[in-house]
DNA sequence: CATGAGATTCAAAGCGCTTTAAATAGTGAT
DNA sequence: ATCACTATTTAAAGCGCTTTGAATCTCATG
């Protein structure tokens, strides 16, 4: 079924049938309803690809899964962020469409897309320093929203973030209180932008009280649980163990845990572990009394956020970049405590 | 850029340059070769809503999320079974899209991405019971595959599964062999067809070796990782607790060991566990030594069959139904022994 | 009863591509 | 030079929709 012969069932043009379906003011409302009921009735439903093509609309929002990062698509906090952008999707009548590149060739992968008039907006997720695809998409005129930010790139862009700098110097300076004096820090990559700014974070915060930062208490891998299990294992063989550890992920943290039990130590008591926690719906922190103390910053709300405001930068044509700074909330679980005393 | 430009460019007919991108034979290689030259240099795309108009084909693989299950995107497993789709979809040349819709509309949603043209065939994931969605798509002419299995619908259909009934038979049997009696089975819900067909192993396991189950044993929910905390504390707390513990995913039993090790329990030796592993690649069960003794089945490449499946019927109408049963490997690791004498 | 404004409806063009049917060019045979 | 064919190229139709510009209908007015 299809407008033509829709059309000729009412025995009206497809210039009215298309009108009233779209809710144009100049149709009777009797034949508009006649028409709805029959749209209805016949289960007709515009060939979506022809209306693209006559709207220059796609309906269709854009994200690039780099295959580089075996673990970018698989990264739980990608499937959580996903989960709310798309519920904002559907919201504003989009859908979602993901393309599956070859490292480096993201930008090639933009270019196609827009080429191909496949999408009217992308969601740049994962963001590195410096990353080069802003300056592109800002110079292709594509609309789009970046989940993170990217430290270097000068130009205006719209984005969405967690105060990832704050977060981490709360919580270091969390353990500071406690009497804590060598926190570890089991970062993400550092190719990432939010690894660095977290970084920047804790550093910060050590400065700040006075401490020097210890190279040795620092890691910088991607967050595995294996990557938390390993490091915390080095840490403590270290001669002057951390009494904390701050942690980027809670599938880290998990591993961190398995690490300090393992030991024959009890967390929270004998060493402090404090996580980002993304609030990942299957993977939630404790319900009455949270396991871990935490950053907690939903990245699923995130991801409706960075929807809702991607559906209207493409809206607005040349709408001005939009930002927005989430803060995480520091919640106090069981696994931090005042520092040892030796 | 779009074909009527290049070809005015090049001095020749839309007809020609079309049929030179395309591949036909009716074209002279010196003009292919001066056409392929000038769209690369123009970086021509064609608008792929247009071409899909002209062809009828979308290049497109829909996934339809019910929004009723609100783990069910956010799933890590539904992550990693599509990152593997998606990477044989950049293969074949499609495209994925994700709609998500309102609980029980899945029906609805499915004929409207028929109506609406915008997919060639669909991804059916975590089939239910007595999944009617089976029937309406083959009722539809929908190409579709589904990613397990639906127990009680008989008509047939493709789909790629891991062989979940044995597998779990095995396990059960391996406990047993390893002398244990009383062994528990944390299975995920069980309106879920897989969780089914695990619990259908385990039970035939016990019977067959003249077991008998014991309700109290048995679990069914979603798989969390709070999930595998409570319900192992629920279980260690009865009069008499079970000796093993036969677990539907990993992150189920990271909640299993860390309510053992807070009950004084020592995992592999006081209690056994064994886990179905979709292997997630964020979630890696140990390096060298696997931490839990499991049921080991990338999801990841079930979802490549099944985009590669898929891409097959698309391809060739009226294919014949394509199956595709995976076994899982029983791998062994620290969290199995002997059952403990008492 | 003509008239013009306003309300409805329609025919046709156009979105950018593929593909059918027809035209033109090229080639060796007669 | 003509013909029969094949190789190459083209014009035009069509995919299913939106939208412009024009046509038709209605009615209150003068």
């Amino acid at each position: 079924m299809n407008l033509k012969t829709l059309a000729e069932q009412l025995g009206l043009s497809q210039t009215t049938v298309s009108r009233a379906l779209n809710g144009y003011p100049e149709v009777s409302e009797a034949t508009r309803l006649r028409v709805q009921q029959a749209a209805e009735q016949f289960g007709y439903r515009p060939n979506s690809r022809a209306k693209g093509l006559a709207t220059g609309r796609a309906m269709m929002i854009g994200h690039v899964i780099p295959t580089s990062n075996k673990h970018e698509m698989v990264n739980p906090v990608f499937g959580d962020f996903v989960a709310g952008a798309s519920e904002a999707y559907a919201k504003f009548g989009y859908d979602m469409m993901f393309t599956r590149v070859q490292d480096g060739n993201a930008e090639q992968a933009y270019r196609e897309l827009l080429a191909k008039r496949a999408v009217d907006g992308v969601v740049l997720q994962g963001p590195l320093i410096n990353d080069s695809r802003i300056a592109l998409l800002n110079k292709m005129g594509l609309p789009f929203v970046v989940h993170g930010r990217s430290t270097g790139v000068s130009e205006a862009y719209s984005w969405v973030d967690v105060n990832n700098k704050r977060a981490f110097e709360r919580a270091t300076e969390f353990l500071i209180d406690l009497g804590h004096r060598r926190i570890a820090l089991l970062n993400g990559l550092e190719t990432m932008d939010f690894a660095q700014r977290r970084r920047d974070g804790y550093l910060h915060a050590l400065k700040h009280r006075g401490l020097a930062a210890s190279p040795d208490l620092m890691r910088a891998q991607e967050m595995t649980e294996v990557y938390g299990y390993r490091e915390t294992m080095s840490l403590l063989a270290l001669k002057t163990p951390p009494t904390a550890i701050l942690t980027s992920s809670m599938i880290t943290a998990i591993g961190v845990r398995r690490a300090i039990e393992d030991s024959g130590l009890k967390m929270g008591r004998d060493i402090s572990v404090i996580t980002h926690d993304d609030d990942l719906s299957y993977l939630k922190n404790g319900q009455d009394v949270p396991i871990f103390t935490a950053l907690r910053s939903s990245v699923r709300q995130a991801g409706e956020i960075a929807a809702a405001m991607l559906a209207e930068l493409i809206d607005t044509p040349d709408h001005a970049p939009m930002t927005r700074m989430l803060e995480a909330e520091l919640v106090v679980g069981c696994s931090s405590g005042p520092a040892p005393q030796d």
